[in-house]
DNA sequence: CCGCATCCCAAACGATACTG
DNA sequence: CAGTATCGTTTGGGATGCGG
């Protein structure tokens, strides 16, 4: 296959991304925002403008320092949240997100709010 | 602690659930709609209306026999997909959403729907 | 204070084979 | 067709210690 026709195939697969095709681009990203901290990390930055790593371990219920960072690595590389280091002693590290975060964050809170506000019927139907 | 106290803090939190306590119900819930093949289970059923399990398997790409079985059950437990298994051979079964899976699955949709809509602007910030 | 590196265990996952 | 069982591999994720 020629490499004009490899990117119109790349170009065609972009423009009708598909998160049921196992090897969409979309999938990956979809995968990052939707994992466990990954979620919670959105949340937590589109109620708190911008926090420090600490900060967010706090509000993050659960998280390792690990998983935190791992997590912030991800979803900055996604171009989702943003990462500003300030060359102090002690270390200074503020993280935000960006408007693209931003919106998938709203997104997110649309999802996780509906659970919060349907708990009670979700936990009827379980014990059903 | 008495009993009282203990059922009131409980109620306290069902009925202010929050996803960034560790220890509250709508973590799991989260956790399960979000999961890797969760989502797009509900997203082939909300397309789909109704689907057999080897449609579903069809529509959501590389998803193995193991897994989709595994989480069609899970999300039957949340009362979120509801199974209707017809006794004929060889055998048949339909998976639907539940009206509270439905409500859940256009969230997941929204969140989805916009990945795949600003995917070029993923991949370009991705790339920076 | 931040977060990277290492180690290690447990859970998730896929492939295959098998059953009603 | 719609699963279940088993196995082996991969990944997730906690604990600890170190460096900036």
């Amino acid at each position: 296959m020629s490499p004009a026709a490899d990117a119109q195939a790349f170009l065609d697969r972009a423009q009708r991304a598909n998160v049921m095709a196992a090897d969409c681009p979309s999938r990956v990203v979809l995968q990052h925002v939707t994992s466990r901290w990954g979620t919670l990390v959105l949340l937590a930055l589109l109620a708190g403008r911008t926090l420090r790593f600490s900060e967010l371990r706090r509000r993050v219920g659960g998280v390792s320092e690990r998983m935190l960072a791992q997590t912030l690595q991800v979803l900055e590389g996604d171009g989702l949240i943003s990462r500003h280091a300030h060359q102090v002693v002690p270390p200074h590290v503020d993280y935000a997100l960006t408007p693209l975060g931003a919106e998938a964050a709203e997104r997110v809170l649309a999802l996780a709010g509906w659970i919060e506000a349907n708990l009670p019927r979700l936990l009827q139907a379980r014990a059903a």
